[in-house]
RNA sequence: GCCGGGGUGGCGGAACUGGUAGACGCGCCGGAUUCAAAAUCCGGUUUCCGAAAGGAAGUGAGGGUUCGAUUCCCUCCUCCGGCACCA
C-alpha cells in the first residue's frame, strides 16, 4: 500500500473492482432472502446537490450492511425526468425539454457513479421514455372502463396576461411570476382519480405499518381526515332544491345562526345577477390562487346574499351568506355556522353583526359567557328544545336519527382527502390517453394504440402547450366510431410516474405489462429512503398506486413501502441550500478535493438522518483528517500476525478487547436497528483512538489490535467503501471485502469484573464507587456510604431513603 | 390558519427504557516537531467561584409530576417541513 492516502487512486480501484466483478447486479434467486433497498429517484436537474448525496448515501450504506448479513440486497436508480424545470429551461434556452433532460441525466449518472453507490445499472428506469409511460397509459384507460377516473370542472391558478395556467410554484404573493398579474381563480374540466374510494384502507393499513415514522403516519392520518357526522338540509325560499351541508356537530345543530356557501356556488351566481355589489364582492373573491395556505390566512370576508334557508328543527329564517373561505369543490361548497361554538364562524359572526347563540355548556357546570369568548369543547346541550341535557353521543345520535326518519338527512362519514386531479395543462409529461369525439364523448385509448407518444421535437415559448399546436398530434380517428375527434393535450401529473417506479425496477425491460413476476420476488421494497417534504403526496400517492396495480393482479401485497426513512434537508448558514440563496456546495468540488468517501463520512458523521444537516466546510476537513489516520493506523500493522492466544490475554489485552466487542455491538445496533449513522462514525472513531493508545507490541498485542482494525474497517465499509476495501486487502485479506460478511460479537470479550457506580445524595453526584460485578444492593449501598465525599454530605443528616440502581447508581434521600 | 417536527457548550451533535448532561468531531488555547510555516503528534476546553480538592448554576421560557427530568404533563416563544399544479 501506498505511503500517503490517495482518495482518487483508492477510488478509482474500487470502482473498477466493482464494475468488473459486476456484484450490485442481480437476479431473482428464489433460494435467497431479498432485500431491495431504494431512496426516491431524483429529478435530473443537471447536477447533484448535496440533498441528493445525503440520501443516496445514507441508503447506500443501509443497503451495504443489509449485504454484510447475508442478504441478496437490490438497489436500482432510475430518472423522474418530466416536470417543469425542463420546459422552463427550454423557454430560457431554446433547448428542448428531451434534450436537456437526456443530457442532464448522462451527466448526473457520471457524477452517482463517482460516489461509489452501490446500483444495479442494468434496471435504470426513466419516466419520460415511452416504454416506461405507456404502461401507466395502459393503467389509466384500465382504471377508466373500471370507473376509478372521471372529469370534472376543478379550480386552476389563471394568470389573465400570459392567458395561461400556473403552478402553486408559479405563483409569487398571488400574482403570476412572469408576467406580474393578479392571479385568478378559475374552474376548468380536469381529470380525477378516484382515491376516496381507497381512503378507508389507505387509512386502516397505517396501524400495522411498524416500519415507518410516527410523524409520518399521523399526518397521512391527519391528511386523510376521516370524520363522522351528518349530512343534512335546509330548505331555501325560492328554491326547490334544498342546501346540503355536511357537520360533524350535530349537536350544536341549534347554535345555527347563518349559513355560507362559495363565491362559484349557483345560489351565489343567481343572487347576483340582479345585485351587482354583490356580483363585485363575488368577482373579488376569485381574484385569489388556489392554495389553501392562501385561504386559510388570508381575511375572511363575506357579503349576504339575501335570501334565507329555513332551519330544518325551528323552523327559523336563517340568512344565506357568500364567504371567501368556503370553496366549492370541498364537500358541498356550503356550510352551517355555529358562531357559539366555532371559532372561525365565532369571529365571522363577531365581524358582520350576526347573532351568537350558546347550545353548549360545559360538563363541570361552570358558566360561560358566548359574547366574550368562543367555545369549541363538547358538552351538554342547552337552548336545544327536546334535546336539553344530552350529551355529545345522545345528541347527535338523536339528531341523525331524527334526520334519517324524516328523509331530510343521512349519517355520513366524510373525508378531508379529495379525489386526486391529475390533468396538467403541459407539454412535458405523460399525454393523458384519452380522444374527444363529438359523438361518442370522451373515449380511452384502445390497449393496442399505446403509447400515445409525446412529440419531443418541439419549442417551448412558455404560452401554454405546444401540443395544441400540432396538428398530427391531436387529429386521430375515434377510437369507437371512426370519426374525426381530438386527443386530450393535457398531461399527468408529474406525481403520476412517481407513484410506480419503484415497481418497475424490478421488470425494467418488460414490454407485455406494466410488471411481470419478477416484481412479486422484489415487492414490497424493504427500506425506502427519501425527504420528508414527501411524507404526504408522494408517499400517499404511492400507497394508492399499488392498491390499484394489486387490484389489477400485478402485485400481492397491500403495501408498497415496508420500512421507510425521511432524511432532513442539508443546510448552510441555517437554510436550505438552492441556488435562489447562493448557498449551495458543489458535490463535485469536494470529491475532486477529497475524494468520495470523505463526503459520504462526512454526510453520515454530521447528525442523525432525520435531522437537519448543518453544512461545515471545516468538518468536511477533520472528516479527511479521520480518513488519513485511518489509513496510517492501517499501515503500522501490514504484515503477518500471530493468531490470538485468548487463555494468555493481560488486562490491558481484554480492556482493547471488551472495547472492540463492545463497538461491534454498538454500531450494529446503530446502523442494524437506530439508523443513528453519526453515533456509529463516533464509536468508530472512538475504537481507533483506543487502538493509537494501545502500544503492547507483543504476539498476542499485535493480534489484539489485528482484531481490533479489521473490525473497524469492516464496520466502516458501508459508509467508506472504498478506503475500505482497499485497507481490507492491505491487511493481507485475499478474499475482497464485498463478500465479507458483518463482524459478530464475542460475548466473553465483554465481560467486566467490576463496575463503576455512581453515588447521588439528594439527586446530585457526590462520588463514584467501584463494586464487584455481582455486588448485592445492600453492599453496594453500604459501599456508596463509606466514600469520603458522600460522608460530607450526610453527615449530620437523617437518611430517608436509598435507591439502588443496579450496574447503575445509588441515591440516597436525606 | 391547520397538520407534523425541532430548540442542549463558541459550532455540528451525544445522552437509546426517567438514572453520571456535553460522547465523537469542529473551532479555539497551550506544548512538541520545524530555520520558519504548513502538515502531523500530545494536552486542555459548558459557565461562574477556587491554587487545588471541591462547590454553585446549566438542556428555548414559565409551571407541574418524581428520590431523580434534556427525557413525562400543561402553557407560551421561536425555527423548519407540508397544505393537494415545485419535485
Amino acid at each position: 500500500m501506498s505511503d500517503n492516502y490517495n482518495p482518487k487512486a483508492v477510488e478509482q480501484g474500487a470502482q473498477a473492482f466493482w464494475d468488473e466483478s459486476r456484484c450490485f447486479e442481480v437476479d431473482e434467486d428464489e433460494s435467497k432472502e431479498k432485500f431491495y433497498s431504494l431512496t426516491m429517484f431524483p429529478y435530473p436537474s443537471g447536477r447533484l446537490h448535496m440533498g441528493h448525496v445525503r440520501v443516496f448515501t445514507i441508503n447506500d450504506v443501509i443497503a451495504r450492511y443489509q449485504r454484510m448479513q447475508g442478504k441478496h440486497v437490490l438497489q436500482p436508480m432510475g430518472w423522474d425526468a418530466f416536470g417543469m424545470p425542463a420546459e422552463n429551461a427550454a423557454i430560457e434556452r431554446g433547448v428542448p425539454p428531451a434534450e436537456w433532460t437526456y443530457s442532464n441525466i448522462d451527466y448526473m449518472r457520471g457524477q452517482l457513479k463517482q460516489l461509489g453507490y452501490g446500483y444495479d445499472w442494468t434496471r435504470e428506469v426513466t419516466t419520460c421514455k415511452p416504454e416506461y409511460y405507456r404502461w401507466e397509459q395502459w393503467l389509466f384507460t384500465k382504471l377508466f372502463d373500471k370507473g376509478l377516473v372521471y372529469r370534472k370542472d376543478s379550480v386552476v391558478n389563471w394568470d389573465p396576461v400570459d392567458q395561461t395556467v400556473l403552478a402553486n410554484e408559479q405563483v409569487i404573493d398571488g400574482r403570476g411570476w412572469r408576467s406580474g398579474a393578479l392571479v385568478e381563480r378559475r374552474e376548468i374540466p380536469q381529470w380525477f382519480m378516484k382515491i376516496t374510494a381507497y381512503a378507508d384502507e389507505l387509512l386502516s393499513e397505517l396501524d400495522h405499518m411498524d416500519g415507518w415514522p410516527d410523524s409520518v403516519k399521523t399526518m397521512q392520518r391527519n391528511w386523510i381526515g376521516r370524520s363522522e357526522g351528518v349530512e343534512l338540509s335546509f330548505d331555501v325560499d325560492g328554491e326547490d332544491e334544498p342546501l346540503t351541508v355536511f357537520t360533524t356537530r350535530p349537536d350544536t345543530l341549534f347554535g345555527v345562526t347563518y349559513m355560507a356557501v362559495a363565491a362559484e356556488h349557483p345560489l351565489a351566481t343567481r343572487a347576483a345577477a340582479d345585485n351587482p355589489d354583490l356580483s363585485a364582492f363575488i368577482e373579488e373573491c376569485k381574484q385569489t390562487d388556489a392554495q389553501e395556505a392562501t385561504l386559510e390566512t388570508m381575511e375572511k370576508r363575506g357579503m349576504p346574499l339575501g335570501i334565507n334557508a329555513t332551519h330544518p328543527l325551528t323552523g327559523e329564517p336563517v340568512p344565506l351568506w357568500v364567504a371567501n373561505f368556503v370553496l366549492m369543490g370541498y364537500g358541498t361548497g356550503a356550510v352551517m355556522a355555529v358562531p357559539g361554538h366555532d371559532a372561525r364562524d365565532w369571529e365571522f359572526a363577531k365581524k358582520h353583526d350576526l347573532p351568537i347563540k350558546q347550545v353548549i355548556k360545559p360538563t363541570d357546570g361552570s358558566e360561560i359567557d358566548i359574547d366574550e369568548a368562543v367555545f369549541v369543547d363538547r358538552g351538554v346541550l342547552v337552548n336545544s328544545g327536546d334535546y336539553d341535557g344530552m350529551d355529545f353521543d345522545q345528541a347527535f345520535n338523536a339528531i341523525a336519527d331524527y334526520f334519517a326518519s324524516s328523509g331530510r338527512g343521512e349519517r355520513r362519514v366524510n373525508y378531508r382527502l379529495r379525489d386526486w386531479g391529475v390533468s396538467r395543462q403541459r407539454y412535458w409529461g405523460t399525454p393523458i390517453p384519452i380522444i374527444y369525439c363529438d359523438d361518442c364523448g370522451a373515449v380511452p385509448v384502445p390497449e393496442d394504440q399505446l403509447p400515445v407518444v409525446l412529440p419531443e421535437d418541439v419549442t417551448v415559448t412558455g404560452g401554454g402547450s405546444p401540443l395544441k399546436d400540432i396538428p398530427a398530434f391531436i387529429n386521430t380517428p375515434c377510437p369507437t366510431c371512426g370519426k374525426p375527434a381530438r386527443r386530450e393535450t393535457d398531461t399527468f401529473d408529474t406525481f403520476f410516474e412517481s407513484s410506480w417506479y419503484y415497481a418497475r425496477y424490478a421488470s425494467p425491460d418488460c414490454d407485455t405489462a406494466m410488471l411481470d413476476e419478477r416484481a412479486k420476488y422484489w415487492l414490497p421494497v424493504d427500506q425506502y429512503t427519501g425527504g420528508v417534504e414527501h411524507a404526504i403526496l408522494h408517499l400517499l400517492y404511492a400507497r394508492f398506486f399499488h392498491k390499484l396495480m394489486r387490484d389489477e393482479g400485478l402485485t400481492d401485497t397491500d403495501e408498497p413501502f415496508t420500512r421507510l426513512l425521511t432524511q432532513g434537508m442539508v443546510l448552510k448558514d441555517g437554510s436550505k441550500m438552492s441556488k435562489s440563496k447562493g448557498n449551495t456546495v458543489d458535490p463535485e468540488t469536494l470529491i475532486d478535493e477529497y475524494g468520495a468517501d470523505t463526503v459520504r463520512l462526512f454526510m453520515m458523521f454530521a447528525a442523525p438522518p432525520e435531522q437537519a444537516l448543518e453544512w461545515s466546510d471545516d468538518g468536511v476537513a477533520g472528516s479527511f483528517r479521520f480518513l488519513k489516520r485511518f489509513w496510517h493506523a492501517v499501515q503500522e500493522q501490514v504484515g503477518d500476525v500471530p493468531e490470538l492466544d485468548l487463555s494468555a490475554l493481560t488486562a490491558a489485552q481484554k480492556d482493547l478487547r471488551r472495547k472492540t466487542h463492545e463497538t461491534i455491538g454498538k454500531i450494529s445496533d446503530d446502523i442494524g436497528r437506530r439508523y443513528t449513522f453519526n453515533t456509529a462514525v463516533a464509536a468508530s472513531m472512538e475504537l481507533l483512538n483506543a487502538i493509537g493508545k494501545f502500544s503492547d507490541t507483543s504476539d498476542n498485542g499485535r493480534a489484539v489490535v489485528r482484531e481490533a482494525l479489521q473490525s473497524v474497517v469492516l464496520m466502516l465499509s458501508p459508509i467508506t467503501p472504498h478506503i475500505c476495501h482497499t485497507l481490507w486487502q492491505a491487511l493481507g485479506n485475499e478474499a475482497p471485502l464485498i463478500e465479507q460478511r458483518w463482524p459478530a460479537v464475542d460475548k466473553a470479550a465483554l465481560v467486566k469484573d467490576e463496575l463503576e457506580i455512581v453515588v447521588q445524595v439528594n439527586g446530585k453526584l457526590r462520588g463514584r464507587i467501584s463494586v464487584a460485578a455481582d455486588a448485592d444492593r445492600e453492599s453496594i449501598a453500604t459501599l456508596a456510604l463509606e466514600d469520603e465525599n458522600v460522608q460530607r454530605f450526610v453527615e449530620g443528616q437523617v437518611v430517608r431513603k436509598t435507591i439502588v440502581v443496579p450496574g447503575k447508581l445509588v441515591n440516597i434521600v436525606v
